[in-house]
RNA sequence: GGAGGAGUGGCUGAGUGGUUGAAAGCGCCGCUCUCGAAAAGCGGUAUACGGGAAACCGUAUCGUGAGUUCGAAUCUCACCUCCUCCGCCA
């Protein structure tokens, strides 16, 4: 959500905001819909006013006559105020409604592109590593180690359904525990989220309305989060904190689901697009201050790099183009890492940042030093999502005997240095 | 699942139909006093939206949403949250 008064001043910011991202959005629609909800909430506001002072002289009068005419005069007009309250509440239903429909603007350093595969590159780390065998998918590691179960899989949870096995579920856990050790140790504060909860936190940080189709929803009305996100900045919901408590940082695992509507049959086999998954995933609320966002933003990337890098696995950093970044996004960089089987990079890590958009509407505030409250700056980005993190981690790491070499940093965590069978 | 109780400003807490946006206390800010501090005294201290060049004015907000009424923190209904007890349970 953005401030109605910046979008009255730069409405041309935000029809070129919406172009670039090729969100279909009409600014003068909006405008329009802001002049009206004004000009009826003048009405309203006039005949309340005048609702008010005479309730006010009704109680004071004397006279039972005179009273009973005031009264009589009031009923009238409450009928009046009544059908002005109704063009009123519609006005604003549909002043908001668009509201949540305005993108974000995007940085300027945001290349134009209709799809991801105008993503930019921006940098690559380590080697492709060069195999003296054919390497294998990970699905074919997987099932000649004996590592997951993808028959059962479907027919247990059906449709991308799977189970892991043996030390693939240790290897995933020591991911999970790599991540968190690290990144608390930057002074991320770890948390275990919950991944069942109310739409207002999907409405909070500019899920919904808009993607509700990609969603699981219960027969309670609550419904499956996708990523921690969503849950940790719901956590911070109307709250006010205090300038010194800011950056807040966040390092949260939970369980996260994706219906994939719109995806079918692509990426159907294996690990890669799953319904159901588990994500470390950094969070972070900072001052209002755009310098300040930029500057966390990379910090989190490079956070995220820096897990990689300790893993040993070769990667990509893309700068997402207009047409690749969210709503409410205003830059995103995405993490891709090295698939050898498919001799291409997969999106492993995505890390975005929103200036207030989410704040906004999730009423997150903070009180800088005069003693203003501002609407905070959000920003998240990936640590580790398994098991799609164990695809380039099982290929990347295969051996000519059919072997997996773990990685020295994981070794602590599972206790061994290699997989076979 | 069953039975009760409760949700008021930064905090504690009064208030059951008519100058109540809301007593009082605490906290916070300013001033006086003081060499300075403390204490004391005085004054100030919510948010959002709208109108206005501004001063300022209006409207809304006492968990949320509807309703009754000329008028609602106060009455009615639904929902949310918390607490206590019983049951069930990883």
């Amino acid at each position: 959500m953005l401030d109605i008064k910046f979008i009255r001043e730069n409405p041309s910011l935000l029809r070129d905001a919406a172009r670039k991202k090729h969100i279909p959005f009409d600014v003068e629609k909006l405008l329009d819909a802001d002049r009206l909800r004004r000009e009826r909430q003048v009405e309203v506001d006039a005949l309340r006013t005048q609702l008010n002072t005479t309730s006010e002289e009704i109680s004071r009068i004397e006279d039972a006559e005179a009273k009973r005419q005031l009264i009589e005069a009031m009923r009238e007009l409450k009928k009046d105020l009544g059908d002005k309250e109704k063009l009123f509440t519609d006005a604003t239903a549909e002043f908001e409604n668009l509201m949540y429909q305005a993108p974000n603007i995007p940085d300027p350093s945001v290349p134009d592109g209709a799809s991801d595969a105008d993503n930019r590159e921006i940098r690559q780390w380590g080697t492709k590593p060069s195999f003296s065998f054919v390497p294998k998918d990970h699905i074919t590691i997987l099932r000649d180690l004996d590592l997951a179960d993808f028959e059962n899989g479907i027919k247990v949870a059906g449709f991308r359904g799977y189970f892991l096995k043996r030390e693939a579920v240790l290897l995933e856990i020591a991911l999970w525990q790599f991540a968190m050790r690290e990144l608390s140790g930057k002074g991320y504060i770890p948390i275990n989220a919950p991944s069942l909860v109310r739409e207002e936190n999907f409405t909070g940080t500019g899920y919904f309305p808009q993607g509700k189709e990609d969603v699981y929803q219960t027969q309670d009305g609550t419904y499956l989060v996708g990523t921690a996100e969503v849950s940790v900045m719901g956590m911070l919901q109307n709250e006010i904190l205090s300038e010194d408590e800011l950056p807040k940082k966040f390092v949260a695992i939970s369980p996260c689901f994706r219906r994939e509507a719109g995806s079918h049959g692509k990426d159907t086999k294996g690990l890669y697009r799953v319904h159901e998954f588990r994500k470390v995933e950094q969070v972070v609320v900072c001052k209002a201050d755009h310098m300040e966002s930029v500057r966390l933003h990379e910090e989190l990337l490079a956070n995220s790099e820096e897990l990689l890098q300790k893993l040993g696995l070769h990667y990509r950093v893309v700068l997402n183009c207009g047409a690749d970044i969210g709503l409410g996004q205003v830059k995103k960089y995405d993490i891709e890492t090295w698939i050898p089987s498919q001799e291409k990079f997969g999106e492993t890590h995505s890390a975005s940042y929103f200036h207030d958009f989410q704040t906004r509407r999730l009423n997150l505030k903070y009180r800088d030093a005069d003693g203003t409250s501002r609407f905070a700056h959000s920003l998240n980005n990936t640590a580790v999502a398994t098991p799609r993190l164990l695809i380039s981690l099982l290929e990347q790491n295969q051996q000519a005997d059919g072997s997996i070499h773990i990685p020295e940093v994981l070794q602590p965590y599972i206790g061994m240095d290699v997989i076979r069978r």
